[in-house]
RNA sequence: GCGCCCGUAGCUCAGCUGGAUAGAGCGGCUGACUUCUAAUCAGCGGGUCGCAGGUUCGAAUCCUGCCGGGCGCGCCA
């Protein structure tokens, strides 16, 4: 257990017994005791903790919070709490708890001894979930919007599986249906005008630059004779082609974004495994469904949405959502306890079918959390640009990181909450790069790194109990909080917390760093500066490896 | 019209699930390098938390209604 978490749980003990006490004297009305929230107060002159038990257990009583307070504060004692200083009732009814000097020392060997895992929890306790993000369709190079969902999901992943859950990254690939075979048909287009006819890209194909050099590419590898084939063959042929190559430049870019997943499912598979065609069998068994002008339709509405959903149209084809539906039963029988999917906000109206379907399937939809990222407005210098691959016209994420680079942009994207509206200048982005406050993070660890490079020697435990100094136990309730700061970011699926807990550490450690003579002072004190620039040093790595940033040695 | 989301400093955004005096970065202005990296530090200025009600000891946070914006409401994905 972490020094923090250690602590709170005494204080908490001794809460309750305080309060099973009081009630026992009649001094308190026998009552359960509540969930007793102990954090660290906002103003340090409010304590090193701080509860406010007392107001929730005056609610509903004739007792005023403080004289409940009181009654509580009675059993903080140094026997009970060998560590405390002081009690005392403040405000309304809070309790501030003081410790004394040195409380926090034992967070140093703490860190030094758990190294690169410090901070990781059991919360999770082991359950297996399985995250699905980006997803995009292999239709066009990822973009912008892809790289937010990327930055999110894979830092959330890192989140989990620190937080002691086994969680896994999936991408789902789209590879058939009607984008799949606009796909084909507009590669088909670009091959035949480089043979000199003059076909045009159809009706919502895709009418991108990407399409014309991958035309050539193909008539170098593989010539025209695909042309002669029948009409569907073709299609499809050159359809499979432009996926494989988009898929493959896909996956080198969210690799060179540092976005790792575990698996790739594809749609295509679960077509060949008939996944559609049971989903609807079932769902017809089990009544849900309606034939209605020669479609067949699931019946949604007043089940939670507004209309009743198309599964099957009138010309026999499958909507998306079926093998949507599919591909979420095969995730629920693949065994995990939580399915986490991240979708644009765009997809949102789609979400309630799916789950309706799911549910009535008979798969535990409360087990199914829909996370959307929301909408990015993009600009270029103030006026907005549409992003979409079917217009052609967007950023692509490989122009993104060539210009801003992969530790900037995963930070910048990693600041904001999901729920942002971003307006996203890219010519601001690219001049705001410089300022991106990664940089100063990366630099307190590349200057501590420097400082244990010039000591020379390896700080493997030391005695911290010197370390008074209000910058150095600033610093030291920082790298206190990770274990914290870690879970909640898992917790709260909010791997952005994390982004603002390593900046604020960072500011400790420079203004550490300012006041605190490291190298070359009283041995006793030099030594425990060493070690807690050594569990600063981890606790940073810690912190960018979880954000997916690339701490570095020096600057 | 209905659904989801957003509205906080000049700009971009946090605000730990209801706590004490609302924060950061950028931008603006002052200072600090013969000492462990100045990509740093210290300081100044900047706010009717969209508006109006409600819930209670206590609201930026929860509820309702408005106003403004984004996105959905395809037999596209």
């Amino acid at each position: 257990m972490y020094l923090l978490e250690a602590r709170r749980a005494q204080i908490r003990e001794a809460l309750r017994q305080a309060h099973r006490d009081a009630s026992e004297r009649g001094e308190l009305p026998q009552a359960p005791f509540p969930p007793c929230v102990l954090e660290e107060p906002r103003s340090e002159q409010h304590g090193d903790l701080a509860t406010n038990v007392a107001l929730q257990l005056a609610r509903g009583t004739r007792l005023g919070p403080r004289q409940v307070a009181a009654a509580l504060v009675a059993g903080l004692t140094p026997q009970r709490i060998p560590v405390l200083e002081r009690a005392e009732v403040a405000g309304p009814g809070f309790i501030n708890i003081y410790f004394r000097d040195g409380w926090l020392a034992p967070a140093v060997g703490e860190i030094l001894a758990a190294g690169l895992d410090y901070g990781a929890s059991a919360m999770g306790q082991g359950r297996r979930v399985l995250v699905e993000f980006v997803s995009a369709n292999p239709t066009g190079p990822l973009n912008v919007v892809n790289c937010r969902a990327a930055a999110f999901g894979d830092s959330l992943v890192r989140c989990l599986n620190a937080a002691g859950y086994r969680a896994e990254a999936e991408f789902y690939v789209n590879d058939a249906g009607g984008q799949f075979r606009k796909l084909g048909l507009s590669l088909e287009a670009r091959l035949r005008r480089l043979r000199g006819e003059a076909a045009e890209v159809p009706e919502g194909g895709y009418p991108g630059d990407y399409l014309v050099a991958m035309a050539s590419r193909y008539a170098d590898e593989r010539g025209m004779d695909v042309l002669e084939q029948e009409p569907e063959r073709r299609i499809t042929m050159l359809a499979r082609y432009a996926v494989d190559r988009i898929l493959q430049r896909q996956r080198e870019v969210l690799e060179r974004f540092g976005v790792h997943f575990d698996h790739f499912s594809l749609e295509s598979d679960i077509r060949a495994a008939r996944g559609p065609e049971r989903v609807v069998e079932e769902l017809s068994a089990r009544g849900y469904t309606e034939e209605r002008d020669g479609a067949l339709w699931l019946k949604t509405e007043g089940a939670g949405d507004n209309d009743d959903r198309v599964l099957r149209k009138r010309d026999g084809e499958y909507t998306y959502r079926v093998p949507d539906i599919a591909y979420h039963a095969g995730k629920f029988e693949r065994g995990y306890d939580l399915l986490i999917d991240i979708y644009g906000h765009d997809h949102h109206g789609e979400v309630q079918a799916v789950r309706l379907a799911l549910e009535w399937l008979g798969y535990p939809v409360d087990h199914l959390e829909v996370l959307l990222t929301q909408m990015i407005r993009l600009l270029r210098d103030g006026r907005e640009e549409k992003i979409s691959k079917r217009s052609g016209n967007f950023i692509s994420m490989e122009d993104f990181l060539d210009e801003v680079g992969v530790d900037a942009a995963r930070f910048f994207f990693l600041t904001r909450t999901i729920d942002t509206h971003m307006d996203f200048d890219v010519e601001l982005a690219k001049r705001q790069s410089q300022d991106n406050p990664v940089y100063y993070v990366q630099y307190a660890h590349a200057r501590i790194c420097s400082i244990l490079r010039q000591a020379g020697e390896l700080v493997a435990e030391a005695d911290a109990a010197p370390l008074v100094h209000p910058a150095e136990t600033a610093l030291l309730r920082a790298l206190a909080a990770l274990p914290d700061e870690i879970a909640a970011a898992a917790s709260s699926r909010a791997p952005h917390r994390l982004t603002a807990y390593a900046r604020q550490t960072a500011e400790r450690f420079h203004g550490f760093y300012a006041q605190c003579r490291v190298l070359g002072g009283e041995p006793a004190q030099s030594r425990a500066r060493l070690a807690l620039c050594s569990a600063t040093q981890i606790v940073l790595a810690r912190v960018l490896g979880l954000l997916g940033v690339s701490a570095p040695q020096s600057m």
